[in-house]
DNA sequence: TTACTTATGTAAAGTGTTTATCATAAGAGG
DNA sequence: CCTCTTATGATAAACACTTTACATAAGTAA
């Protein structure tokens, strides 16, 4: 990408609302002149286009510049257990056109890569693309070795352990290609896009799998081996213990995520296989389904309260297929958090659901390759 | 503080071991004169001294630069629940020297901040000072809203709660002052003065009460309110639970506690009181003190294994009076780490003692003042 | 010793930023 | 309509940093 495109007047521009010339100056500690003259280079390139005017405070109001969306095209991909979606976003990350394919995760990886290979391109070529597609972000359900662009040691989708997925995609499309952990970059699309001001954060995404990805101080908390946010197989006390698909007994994920409710509703004779299945029976009222899932909100709300204790957020949000339960969700979560936390944590505390939509994991892919490729470094 | 002193370079030097002039221009990225330029004008200013010449590789060996302990003194002071320890310190953070006085949290503050306030006053002119004072940090158990220089809300030492402990001590001496959690500065000290290259490190600090401080990728972790890192009181839920200070029940700290393994030994007629008391038990081979330790080791060391699971560090430090029963603190923790945790998450974690002294709180604090006062903004 | 290597010092020319000054543009309020 | 206020544009001098080039310093290896 352009060497213009790393400016961090640009970056600026991208993360957060559209800005006069005056507030870029002071946020980015420039003077006037400087500030006027990148603005004129970054609109000369087009990667920025005047937005309207300020309201006016008793002078002349003030210009603001926005960020061009049709600067350039991204491609997000998030592959979940059962389905991939593949994204084609503008480059204020505002949808174009999308589609949906199935995904065997057992299968040989090559061949689900062809696949989404083939996808990315036709999205690429879409009549609804605006600009050309300066990259591709992907979202997967397993650790990430965030530097290497490779799944590390996943609990789901073994066959695709150390496979360098980056140099490959990039191979075969010719284009960037960055990849993170699912979980985290939901976490990262929901933050940026919804709550800008919030820099203290933390999403947890209740599907199918339990995980959770943690914002502190408005970065990214990958940890040292881009591994962190690993809720989902913290011990969960109460007994009976379940057996957990990583081997262990009693993980919360055995207990509380769209697996385990489904494996219980099973037991009960439904036909349910994932976190999807259990929104529909809980959508039609079952109560074994509801029971389930109030206990399932119940043990996540657990592991919210020691996450707030510890973290400290300003913001919980509660996102994934089971955040579709809603309030019923966020009761149980609710419930611990201020049963166990002290107020001093709590009392400025929102807990509450995501407002993005089924594409958070391909928006905050998105933002990813985004995010590298107008990197100042 | 002069403006030279926020100079970039010198806080590398600060912060780093001693460098030679090429390494601190590629660490900073600038070009070679301007690197000469601004090595010239710190050591004009005795900012900096020469330290001594690099290996030779083939060519005339590189001069290494390094800061002058004896540019300025620092006063670090840290209040514990029984005893409060002031050190006077050079600028490298080493100890000229030291006082020790009682304090009672419980009393008022405006008393204990006299008392301090003088004792601070008279090391300030020690004869082992070397240099004149440049300010005070100050390490306190409880919460600190950090941006305000103040208690908030704690559960000892309740008298402080909202008093703007920054701006009187900072009056009373004369002296830039800067506050924060003792276990924030215990983090911060360990993992700068200890660990310089980890970037992720949770420091567990167990002694009378029981927290911990977070370093994600090299910045300590204070949340949205400065109240990070409350693990005290985090629900354990084995029965019996135990009433806890802050008024509930089953907190972490009535069961691991200094102060819970003082109140069981003193259930079994042992004169004990603290965390102190506990460990010269514990020295003399008490055999229900040992089960005791042992005991709160495990519950430790379960919190420690959600933390590994949540932040994925490399390094987990435990430090804090009860961290003087060594090995047999570190078995429970290690020993329910391996068992809760993915290999993912372990494989390359170290576990390990604190190696600061009890000074550590205080080194935290004075190095606090001075990243403050050394900051270029 | 000589040749080679790496570190450091100095000066000149070029680039980008800041400060200062003056001028113009576009609103609000009387 | 005029005045006040704030935003923006243009320009020049001052400043900081970089690049380049050349010289010197202080080691190693033969």
């Amino acid at each position: 990408m352009d060497k213009i495109a790393r400016d961090p007047m640009y970056r600026l521009l991208l993360d957060g609302p559209p800005r006069s010339s005056r507030e870029l100056e002071q946020a980015l500690g420039l003077s006037r002149v400087t500030a006027a003259q990148r603005i004129r280079a970054l609109a000369a390139e087009g990667l920025i286009v005047e937005d309207g005017t300020m309201a006016s405070g008793g002078g002349r109001p003030a210009r603001t510049w926005r960020i061009n969306p049709h600067y350039r095209n991204l491609l997000g991909v998030d592959i979940g257990e059962e389905m991939a979606r593949v994204v084609l976003f503008d480059f204020g990350c505002g949808v174009l056109d999308e589609a949906l394919l199935p995904v065997n995760l057992r299968a040989d990886p090559a061949e689900t890569l062809e696949a989404l290979a083939r996808v990315a391109d036709r999205l690429a070529r879409s009549p609804k693309a605006t600009a050309k597609v300066a990259g591709l972000g992907m979202a997967l359900p397993a650790p990430i070795d965030y530097r290497q662009g490779r799944v590390a040691k996943p609990s789901v989708m073994h066959g695709w352990d150390q496979i360098d997925l980056r140099a490959l995609l990039s191979a075969r499309l010719g284009l960037p290609v960055a990849l993170d952990n699912d979980v985290n970059l939901m976490c990262m699309a929901e933050q940026r896009l919804q709550w800008p001001d919030a820099r203290h954060v933390v999403f947890i995404k209740a599907g199918t799998g339990i995980g959770c990805g943690m914002i502190t101080d408005g970065h990214l908390l990958r940890g040292a081996f881009g591994t962190s946010g690993d809720i989902g197989h913290i011990q969960h006390t109460p007994q009976p213990h379940q057996l957990c698909r990583c081997g262990k007994e009693g993980c919360v994920e055995a207990h509380a995520a769209g697996w385990a409710i489904a494996r219980d509703l099973r037991a009960l004779g439904h036909d349910c296989h994932d976190a999807r299945d259990v929104m529909q029976l809980y959508a039609r009222g079952a109560p074994e389904c509801r029971a389930l899932v109030n206990a399932s909100s119940r043990i996540i709300g657990t592991v919210s309260a020691d996450l707030v204790a510890v973290l400290s957020p300003e913001l919980l949000v509660l996102g994934g297929t089971l955040a579709g339960a809603g309030e019923a969700m966020l009761a149980g979560i609710r419930e611990r958090v201020y049963q166990r936390c002290l107020p001093l944590a709590t009392e400025r505390l929102q807990i509450c659901l995501a407002r993005g939509d089924a594409r958070l994991g391909t928006q905050g892919a998105a933002m990813l390759v985004r995010q590298i490729l107008t990197d100042p470094r």
